[in-house]
DNA sequence: AAGTGGTCTAGACCACCGA
DNA sequence: CGGTGGTCTAGACCACTTC
């Protein structure tokens, strides 16, 4: 099971024994409910030092595949194992399934931020913003009309661009790298055009999200507020108290 | 800033001194975007380890507080500040809102259970649960409809505990602690008694959940398919990339 | 009593950044 | 170059569980 770990690469060993761990559980060689051996036995057996394992365990026990127990040792959680959420992309996401995404791009304008923009942008009121308006389609399915506003000095995102590539891997060929969304999650009816973009009835329901991003310097790089088909997108998290 | 910290104490140090330093950073003690002390200065002035002092940083990180670069430090995230999504119930949510929770009773049965269900719960198709439905008010407009099942050998809650206290109180009070829960989150329109329930229009959207939850054991301890208002329900979660 | 995880220490070396 | 965070070590003591 902890073969092959190099021990000289690029790769943190503690990442390399979690990526170890998470495939023994995810095939079911560890099975649901049964346990791991404790962090001192793999410590010995690995040669590792036992913070670096306890690291490697923790950080699955932050995605929810394994609990801990003090003076009973670690179990695999029962029941099916799904994947957690990442600070993924859409369009990202629907490549990596194979859903050929596509996008129409409706707008794409340099405007000065009205007031709700700028402050969640922490801008000033009136200060220049990109402002883009796409449809994403997934299979030649629409699934999502996304609106988003960006700083004036990101705003150099070509028309063309925009229509072949997500908005996340824009960013990150420009050296911004998304690190942290905060995101609201609600529903709501269509409004205005939205339901003609989705092919939805009139004001049908969505599945509406606004979310703010930052860097890894902690700059806020994007707001984001978008809706979603309601049988084509849904939201899955997985909450670990800790 | 560090003053009363307690070195004897049941409360790890780690968790004092992100405690404080999250105090600090929603006070604007420390404004949006400045940076902390370096990890080593804190550990001497406070005369803790490094590693204790990583672990309390790596927290407020983990929550998207702060953002760590290497080479220049730590810095707090830009823009206003979001509590970040914990494992909670919507009861202790509204009351710790002072919105005065309550809750209809509308089904409680001991049934067996349907095939996704007992899927979902981990369980033998037709093994005995227990089938919960309720509506929520918040100062008394209805904010969802919460339907549940547990496996059987949770299922002496008694109709009269569960109009008065929330679901995840009362398994508490029996010594089971909710610990990792998968959910998900979409939009649909009301179904059956759902509008009316909810005082909405028929058909209106809501925010439906989906969410299985496991306790410290691992165990599955609950199903839950619950809607919400949605004017009067959202979510919000922080995402940070690893 | 023995074994588990939870906390904490006091170092070490490295990669990365800015001056 | 010095300072920062990222990784890793080899211990220590404790609380808790099971036997």
């Amino acid at each position: 099971m902890f073969a092959d770990l190099d021990r000289t690469g690029p790769l943190p060993m503690y990442s390399q024994v979690a990526e170890r761990l998470e495939e023994a559980i995810r095939t079911g060689v560890i099975p649901a409910g049964g346990r791991i051996e404790s962090e001192i036995a793999i410590a010995e057996r690995l040669r590792l030092s036992r913070p670096t394992i306890r690291r490697a365990i923790q950080d699955l026990v932050d995605k929810g595949l394994l609990v801990r127990r003090r003076g009973i040792g670690t179990q695999v959680v029962s029941g099916r194992v799904t994947r957690a959420v990442e600070l993924t992309s859409l369009f990202d996401d629907l490549d990596a399934a194979g859903a050929r995404p596509r996008t129409d791009l409706l707008l794409h304008e340099a405007i000065q931020a009205a007031d709700d923009v700028a402050h969640e942008l922490g801008l000033q009121a009136g200060a220049p913003v990109l402002h883009v308006r796409r449809v994403r389609y997934a299979d030649g399915a629409p699934v999502a009309v996304l609106e988003n506003w960006l700083p004036g000095d990101l705003a150099d995102l070509t028309e063309e661009a925009l229509r072949e590539r997500g908005l996340y891997q824009l960013l990150r060929a420009r050296g911004v790298g998304i690190r942290i969304a905060h995101q609201t999650i609600a529903a709501r009816g269509c409004a205005g055009d939205e339901a003609d973009l989705l092919g939805l009835p009139a004001r049908a329901p969505v599945l509406s999200v606004e979310r703010v991003t930052h860097d890894h310097t902690g700059r806020t790089i994007e707001l984001g507020r978008h809706c979603y088909h309601p049988d084509r997108y849904r939201f899955s998290t997985t909450l670990v108290a800790r």
